[in-house]
DNA sequence: TATACATTCAACAGTTTCATTGAATGAAGT
DNA sequence: ACTTCATTCAATGAAACTGTTGAATGTATA
């Protein structure tokens, strides 16, 4: 094999990485996957596409070994191979942002017509916690919740919320955070909050970054 | 616009650029893209493709806004558009790496075929040239090399090594680097120099590392 | 053993991507 | 103004990718 065919070889194998982020349903499961592990009808819904196709998609992402299975009863769990593709995914996610400048004008928008942007550091949110001064809600579905989550956090599962108005305390800042910057459920739950006039803040970013800088986490087993 | 809709458009704005960097033609002009600034009619003949397919996977790049391009005379110079396109390159390369078996395995086939995994790394190369122990060598095409090249190095395009053997020292070891990891020119080089019974080694990674490492570099005029 | 149900498979049509070809554009130099 | 030459454009057919559908697989539970 000469030099040019085993150059052509290499990048067609990096290819293959490549090709499987390269849909949009795919990029939505990656970050989906951020959170934890999932069976295909829970990924099915939440990226709001058919089961058989969810499946088809993840046999791609786990061809090109971005994603491995583990069975549980009659369900197969999905997660993500390893913390480097966690980590590339959010180089990609961040690469998207500076260059694609319809992405973040797009959640800025977004933000600004629904909190005002009123967004909380997780620096911040640490010290603030430490100090007793926030109440913090984790708004992702409650299935998350229970993979993981902020440690000194409740589960207030977005739709819930204006139900459980009242439970949530008027006399201190409240934070709500979810997956992450390209999640909308803590932004939705901040606007319902406001509306009802409570202090209620976005934590920057969400979930899956508090993760990645290895802050303090928490487990429900079941 | 609800929140439904609001996600399918930010992960397809997103897969905008990933789906840039699915094909294995555009992934090779941006790892030599890592390399500088180039040509279209240059970068076509490295990645072995005809002028107007290079110009199209180009164009596809420039619209994702991975690559920029500015005006030089008569030609038009195409370079990444900012380091963190760099950094995301090398973030997937890595996760190729570590995540297709068949990357790694014909990369250590052909250096065990070739030269005996004779690497040095940087960090060693530093030392030792600091010391003075060390004959350094840009195998690189000259044009890379004029645009920026590692502080202590000679330029010894890979192609000529053999006439200009005689030129290299028996004394001192030789280090022979050229674009990075996935580029076997200094391999090459390294297997011809050995042949002749000269002791030489490979440098680790590449000039695109050094480079991103920001260690020592040098420019020539023109 | 029979049934329920999560997941995968196979086949299909519609769409997108790709490389090739030859013509068009447009800046530089004569 | 004319020529040269790097680059881009436009059109084409072939290949790859996608989502849907309904059937098949295989594990868990009754």
């Amino acid at each position: 094999m000469d030099i040019r065919e085993f150059k052509s070889t290499l990048y067609k194998q990096l290819a293959k990485v490549t090709k499987a982020l390269s849909n949009p349903h795919r990029i939505e499961i990656l970050d989906l996957l951020a959170q934890g592990s999932f069976s295909v009808e829970y990924i099915a819904k939440h990226a709001n596409i058919s089961v058989a196709n969810a499946s088809q998609h993840l046999q791609v992402l786990k061809k090109s070994g971005l994603v491995d299975t583990t069975r549980d009863g009659k369900y197969i769990n999905y997660q993500l191979y390893d913390e480097q593709v966690l980590e590339t995914w959010r180089s990609i996610r961040q690469l998207g942002f500076s260059r694609n400048h319809e992405i973040s004008e797009l959640l800025e928008d977004y933000r600004k017509r629904k909190d005002q942007l009123s967004q909380i550091s997780s620096d911040e949110l640490m010290q603030k916690l430490e100090k007793d001064e926030i109440y913090l809600i984790d708004v992702r579905p409650v299935e998350e919740f229970n993979v993981m989550h902020i440690k000194q956090a409740d589960s207030f599962p977005y739709n819930q919320i204006k139900e459980r108005m009242r439970e949530l305390p008027t006399d201190r800042i409240i934070v709500a955070y979810c997956r992450g910057p390209l999640c909308l459920m803590a932004d939705e739950a901040v606007y319902l909050m406001r509306k009802e006039g409570l202090n209620a803040f976005r934590l920057e970013n969400g979930f899956a970054d508090w993760l990645a800088d290895k802050r303090a986490v928490e487990t429900i087993e079941n």
